[in-house]
DNA sequence: GTCTATATTCCGATAGAC
DNA sequence: GTCTATCGGAATATAGAC
């Protein structure tokens, strides 16, 4: 389980799965030292409370995802493609670990501090370039005339809602994780072609 | 603020205000006592414990709730009909208590108990009415095949999920509350022709 | 650096007077 | 029914030996 990593590394691994699975309300410092398999008193050694332990996780955690959903319209590809590729890699990646977008989001729901809002004012979608993109292709008559904003928001809810409600389809479909698994490569093909036809001339 | 309602209105009252902020693991019995205006004890003395008056609350916004996504495709109108007053009365409705989709989601990710899986499964949706309403209409040429958990999943995708992520989406783009309500005014359109734009044949 | 033991704070719950 | 005072346990955090 532990292989040979440094102490911090085991800490850090052990808190980013109870953060991730209990949030920063539910988390114990005992449940980490546990799935560390140190002592509770080495959590406080090195990052010295509970709540400076929470902040590097989440910043980690955030940092780490943030900037994929920022990058969306970054690159230099058509619009169409970047839709693709985005709805193909996220829900790629996000089904390796599903608890991440309802652990952001909560967290942000709880606790809107200050340290929240300067990790995302660092990382301001390039709105402006995504609107220069849909006014471009909209006069080369490739696309419609659409709302940045709900463009986006479209995009973001159709990948991103059915993680943070895996539970609840779990429940009330009867599906177990594969199937979800499975539901999700379909969906892939469904969001990317459903956003692409809407905006299509 | 308190008029003259009963103690255990007051109560419930306040424990669904500061259960909804904060969460289960985040709500202190003393913030909703002091909400409510009333001593700690009395709060053991109407419902005994925390979990108690947890469940009761969360049944009552769940209960409330779960019924109006259920019945989306209960009614006898068309396809067509249902989708767009759904996505204009359930977002009418959320936009007066926008928490309530992420504390119910929340929860279920952090405590998918037994008592969960029961509220869950009184409500289970018509499925197979829905199913067999898209095999109607397919016939009839209304509307192309599609799957109906996508449909399904596009739709509340497209409804909650802005919800979910409103401090998310206020910080991003600087937008207050008022801003955020009039985005989700126009997004009720935005929606339906959406969705119907993409299964309309 | 790592552990055991302990201090300290916080919080849910109860006892008991009125 | 309502309050004050307090208990008892749990959780964060620290002290100090090794």
């Amino acid at each position: 389980m532990d292989k040979d990593l440094t102490t911090e590394q085991k800490i850090l691994e052990a808190a980013r799965k109870i953060f991730l699975a209990k949030g920063l309300d539910g988390a114990r410092m005992q449940d980490i030292a546990d799935e560390a398999g140190i002592n509770k008193a080495m959590l406080h050694y090195y990052f010295r409370s509970k709540d400076k332990l929470f902040q590097q996780i989440f910043a980690e955690v955030a940092g780490h995802f943030l900037p994929k959903i920022m990058a969306i319209f970054e690159s230099e590809k058509t619009l169409f493609e970047k839709i693709e590729t985005f709805c193909h890699e996220y829900i790629s990646q996000v089904v390796q670990t599903p608890y991440v977008p309802i652990f952001i989001l909560n967290e942000i729901n709880r606790h809107p501090e200050e340290f929240l809002k300067k990790l995302f004012r660092n990382q301001m979608p390039p709105v402006q370039k995504m609107v220069k993109q849909l006014e471009k292709e909209n006069e080369q008559g490739i696309i419609k005339k659409v709302e940045p904003l709900q463009l986006l928001l479209n995009v973001l809810s159709l990948c991103i809602f059915p993680f943070v409600a895996k539970p609840m389809i779990q429940i009330i479909t009867g599906m177990d994780g594969t199937g979800f698994n499975e539901m999700m490569e379909q969906r892939k093909r469904e969001v990317s072609t459903l956003i692409i036809n809407s905006i299509k001339k």
